[in-house]
DNA sequence: GGCGTTATATGATATAAATCATATAATTTA
DNA sequence: TAAATTATATGATTTATATCATATAACGCC
């Protein structure tokens, strides 16, 4: 349970245009962010910002992947969100100057770059374009919250089970074999999105394994038959 | 089943400053705001807008409830919001360019007026005071939209159904009596927001009112004992 | 590299809540 | 105002899923 701070880089090897909000600056603008923002990289596990913590910046995915998480009653962990390299973190907090509702824990070794509270607003005022992007993002989160709630409300744990699964694809995709989900999470974490029992959680992958929907090896898990899985998440379209 | 669409009105008796994201404004601002709405009466039920429409402006609520619906699988009716006067609607999809994902339906007669699209983007292009108002308006939204997967993901149904009262309350506050809730919802509907079915839906305040936590007249909940609910919602804090 | 700890797996059991069924009350509308 | 429809109510039954229990596998650590 060591749990040490992240290590501070340069900025020299982090493309801050990689993170999709960015790409509406122009090259001036850039460089003036650049010079706003510092790198850090963080080990598999660690927290990114805390539930209850007041931001200090707009935190960066260069690289790795994050969950957002909240603890909900007796100390259960809730998975929020998944969030990829070349996404923005806590910018929600920031925005609306607020405490953090959720944390942001890595789920692999990660390079995130934080840029500075006063700068970030700065750039938002004097770039109508960035500001937007920015709400885009918020509004998309927001679209993606709701679908989760009527999942939650209306599919049973089978159903979510799968749709969860095609989440993680669409998420991060596929690795170089085209069929294996392109992260790690354990059972306890894909039942902490799912909204269901570990066991459950486990029951039901063993299930789609011998139903030849997937395939499971270790925390991977491969998507064998989408169209089945599809089938068996019942979605709409 | 009959739908007629809303009835036009003149704007002299809509006083555009009860909607909160609109207190920011000069006088002078929001005298040319006026000049860019129109306001109109909806019957109670009316759709104030539909799922995969296109916006054509922002609707603000001058008096009157609504409720924002999305249709889940099977067709079944998710209550995602309650909003009410004072509010906006319908800004998510306007600022991001998308179709609305939910609907807007009435649950009693109202007042409300739709700001013009260009004007709208004019303003908050030009007000960078309104345009945080709004992000603020998203962030609490998609706050409150996080708790509520929280509590679909980690709830049982009593205690989602009596977390769900004391939403109503906190939204729509009481009557004169001190402890009626000042809304009107169906069964059915309070068991679309909750995420039950109908039938669990009137057992459980029946059961609550058996248990003096509340007591029903009607549509009409009051809360007897705000303590017990509290407590059988399993709130933290 | 063996030992403790944690993650995964699977069976057995309990139970919350959906579903089905039927009755009554309240609205709507003819 | 009566008939028809819809909403509310409550009982009986079924079922999905949580919980409890135990076993094995994988992993971190001294």
């Amino acid at each position: 349970m060591k749990q040490n701070g992240p290590i501070e880089t340069g900025c020299m090897h982090c493309n801050v245009r990689l993170n999709s909000v960015f790409n509406v600056l122009d090259e001036e603008q850039t460089k003036e962010l650049c010079a706003h923002k510092s790198c850090a990289v963080y080990k598999k596990g660690q927290y990114v910002f805390t539930e209850n913590g007041l931001p200090a910046g707009l935190f960066c995915i260069n690289s790795g992947k994050i969950k957002l998480t909240t603890t909900g009653y007796d100390g259960k962990e809730q998975i929020l969100r998944l969030v990829k390299s070349g996404d923005i973190v806590g910018y929600r907090a920031l925005l609306s100057n607020e405490r953090y509702h959720c944390s942001a824990v890595t789920l692999e070794d990660a390079s995130i770059c934080i840029i500075d509270k006063k700068y970030f607003f700065d750039a938002i005022e004097s770039s109508p374009k960035l500001m937007f992007e920015v709400v885009k993002k918020m509004s998309n989160d927001l679209k993606a919250a709701d679908a989760h709630i009527v999942s939650l409300s209306q599919k049973n744990v089978r159903e979510r089970m799968a749709e969860a699964l095609l989440f993680l694809k669409a998420t991060y995709g596929f690795e170089s074999d085209n069929q294996t989900i392109n992260v790690s999470l354990s059972r306890e974490e894909i039942a902490d999105y799912v909204g269901t029992s570990t066991e459950s959680c486990i029951r039901l992958l063993s299930e789609f394994n011998n139903d030849q929907l997937i395939s499971l090896k270790g925390k991977k898990i491969s998507i064998v038959n989408l169209q089945k899985l599809i089938q068996t998440a019942n979605i709409e379209d």
